[in-house]
This record gives C-alpha cells, sequence and structure tokens, in this order.
DNA sequence: TGCCGCCGGATTGCATACAAAGGCAGGCGT
DNA sequence: ACGCCTGCCTTTGTATGCAATCCGGCGGCA
C-alpha cells in the first residue's frame, strides 16, 4: 500500500528504513494490510527469520511495533498471530473510523489552503478518471491519497495519524469490497459531496458527507462478511 | 496512575506483566506520566539496564513499544528520548481528546446501561467529595476512573483505547494545573453537565458538555504554558 | 584563524547462546 | 475406557558478544 503522497508525509515521518527491524516492520504490515497473511496466521520467529535471513533480534523487534500498533497480538510464550479481531470490534473500528474521517473532514472544509484544496480536487478528477480504467489496485492507491490529502487538510497532524492507524487496521476486512466494481461509481458519488462541502467551506456539509460515506463502506463490509 | 478499574479492563487487556520487558514498559511508561522522566530526557539503554538488573535486551524492547505508542521518539543508532512534542503538536492532542472524549460522551447517553449509568453516577458523587480533600493525587485517580467509566459507556473498545491513548499521551503535559486547586471545583461543575446529560440520554447535550469540558482543560494548558 | 576531514570512543543494532515456560503425547492410575 | 500427571520438545524470553554507525575532538590545510 503505497501512498501516492511519498516517503516525506507527516503519517509516517522521515523514512528511517534503515535498521532490519524497521524494514521487517514495514514489509509485514503491507502483507498484514493487503492480506498476504490472513487474519489469525502465526508469525514464528524463526521461520521469519530464515525467510527474511535475518537474526531473531530483529523479528522480535518488528513483531513487538506491529502488536504496539494493533496488527497483531502477541501472549507471552505464545507467540505472535496476526489479529483477528471480532466481529463486534470491527464494526466498532468503522464506526470509529466513520467519526475520525469525518472530523478530518470537517476541519479540512474550515482549514485548507486554496493550494490544498487543488489538490484535492485534482486527486477527486484522478479517481473519477480510474473508475473505468479496471485497475482496482491502482483506484485503491489514489482513493488513500485522496483520503490521505483531507487528512492533511485537517491541519492536525496528530489526528490526521490516529485516522490513518485506524484505516490501516481496518484494511484488512475491506479487501473484498473492491472486487465490486459497482461500488466505485457509488463511492465517487459519495466522494463528490464531500468535496463539493470542503471546497465550499462547510464544516458540517463535510462531515455529514464523509460520515455518510465511511457508515456506507461500513455496511457493505456488514453485508459481504455475512454472505460468508 | 493506576486506574480505580482494576486490571482487567478493555483498556489494557488481561494482566500481561509476566515478562521483564513487559514490565519495564509499564513502569517507563508510568515514570514518563507522571511526569519523573521530563520530555526530551534520552534513555540510555545501558543505564536503564543496570538500575533495573536487566540486560539491554529487554530494556530494548520496552522502548520500542514505548515508541510505537508515541510516549518516546527514537531514531535509529541515536537513541530514545521522552517524547516532546512541539507546541503545536501538543495543541492538535487537546483538539482530537476533545473530540474523542466528547465521542464517547454522545455514545454513552445513548448506550449505557442502568448499571453503567449508576456507577457514573457513584464515581461522580465521589469527586465531589474528594474536591475539598486536598489529595490532588487521589483526585487525579478518581477523575481518571470517572472518564474511564465513560469510555465504557460508549460500549465501543476500540474507541475508548484510541481515547485512554490519548489522554495518556496528554497526560505529561497537564499535570502542572492539578496544582491549581480552584479548577476543580469549576471542573465538577463541567462534569456535572456531562454526567446530566448522559443521564437523560441526551447524546447531543453530552458531546457538547464533555466537548467544552476538555476544550477547557486546554485552554487552561495553553495559559500555563504561556506564562513559562 | 577558520573550515574540512579523519580518527577514537561510545552507543546502538544485530547475531548467537542459554534459560525458562507452554504444549503435547504417552503412560499410569482409577 | 477415560482422565490426569509427567516428562520431553518446541518456542519464546533473556543474556552476552560482536559489528556498524554516529558524535566529538584533533590535526592539517587553505
Amino acid at each position: 500500500m503505497t501512498l501516492l503522497v511519498g516517503e516525506h508525509d507527516v503519517l509516517r515521518g522521515p523514512p528511517q528504513r534503515k535498521t532490519r527491524a524497521e524494514e521487517l516492520r514495514a514489509q509485514l504490515a503491507d502483507d498484514i494490510v493487503r492480506g498476504a497473511l490472513a487474519p489469525g496466521q502465526t508469525l514464528d520467529e524463526m521461520d521469519l527469520a530464515r525467510r527474511f535471513g535475518v537474526s531473531r533480534t530483529p523479528v522480535r523487534e518488528a513483531i513487538r511495533q506491529l502488536a504496539a500498533s494493533g496488527l497483531v497480538d502477541t501472549r507471552p510464550h505464545r507467540g505472535a498471530v496476526v489479529a483477528r479481531p471480532s466481529h463486534e470490534r470491527i464494526l466498532g473500528m468503522f464506526e470509529a473510523m466513520a467519526e475520525l474521517e469525518a472530523l478530518c473532514a470537517g476541519k479540512a472544509a474550515e482549514r485548507m489552503t486554496p493550494a490544498e484544496r487543488q489538490t484535492l480536487e485534482t486527486v477527486h478528477e484522478e479517481l473519477r478518471v480510474l473508475i473505468h480504467s479496471g485497475d482496482p489496485q491502482r483506484y485503491h492507491e489514489v482513493n488513500e491519497a485522496f483520503h490521505a490529502a483531507i487528512y492533511a487538510g485537517a491541519h492536525n497532524d496528530y489526528l490526521a495519524e490516529m485516522t490513518f492507524a485506524t484505516r490501516t487496521r481496518v484494511q484488512p476486512f475491506r479487501r473484498a469490497q473492491f472486487r465490486l466494481l459497482g461500488r466505485l461509481a457509488k463511492s465517487h458519488v459519495e466522494h463528490d459531496q464531500v468535496v463539493e462541502a470542503i471546497l465550499r467551506g462547510d464544516r458540517a456539509g463535510a462531515f455529514a458527507a464523509m460520515h455518510a460515506h465511511i457508515i456506507t463502506v461500513g455496511e457493505e463490509y456488514e453485508a459481504y462478511a455475512k454472505s460468508l
């Protein structure tokens, strides 16, 4: 999941990927978020160490940091597994995400600079083109950039990081929905409401539009989960 | 900072304090939040290892986890220091905390069970008595319990954890205000508004009251910070 | 005199070795 | 036959030693 915004945005700070532990952390986080590592899968230290050609020490550090960020669960002397939150908890995460994203959108409506508003429009327009491209991966990347632009526009780094972290933690459970190509057009209409409200500086409107957007995303997850 | 709610609440899960790394993490986090370790202070691995009578390995793990939770900053090959966020960032944290706490209060107004409402009233009443006790430490503990009760009443563990984490990260920068004993009575009046709104199931009212309460807390921090 | 580069010390990052705790299977007793 | 206990084995937790990187001071040079 590579954000278009690059390596220096507020969401991760300077690129510290110089130590092996940090590289591993990034790699494992990516694998979890992308679904290459399924929830519930055990993370064997020796196995990972062999696979990445390092010793157990950096592997352990990576796992601990992932545990602190909520992507994996660890229990003393019992190893680590990719986090598998309960259905209730996932719903709670969607609820929290709706509020956080809406909050960012509301603040962005008030605080975005003209340049930031223009960037948002540009990304939004790029998404519109991508609806018909048949490239879900690319759409997903630009969609992330769209939301990241709003986080940045809120001008509150702490809030932005928290919202991004929540989005990351939810990501493993909403991968399927990008298969439903019909969703993209509807999603873009919802984005439209958000962008319009932000551009006109309408805090309440941006909040409401983004809230509805994320709630819809959550409902589609729920419908998908129920179909299993 | 020991919460009254005990060791099994949702805010930390089961008591895993069996490994040395975990004990150290808890100890250091406590020292940072309580101000025994000041922001900017360097955390020397060897020094800590000697002081706690362990090797560097668990010390390193503890520091990494604290870094992931935001209480310390680390840079590769350059050691770790207790986090010293910029003034702007602290204001952002207060803003986010206001929204999160208000959100919890609003959800609590809708969702609290009768038993939870009663507990909230009890804790609130205990705080009233403590205003005049002249024991700021005790007041602080019960105050934390008050807010924790509201988090729990929101019936969203993820949201509760996020809010609690934010409160924890802000804590080092609002210690001074408990010295101002005059603040306690005003704080209790604000709590009153929150409790009343929650008890009558008034989501918007609870949200607004809690939001105002936290904003006030933030403003008092700002006034204090400016006086330095 | 001031700046640049090199070198030594100190600290962190990583690897390896050892200790300890949990899980499982087999055997024993009831 | 079933359940419990015990001992081994696997995996994690901790200690220690070595390598790599950063910081400060020193000396050379313009």
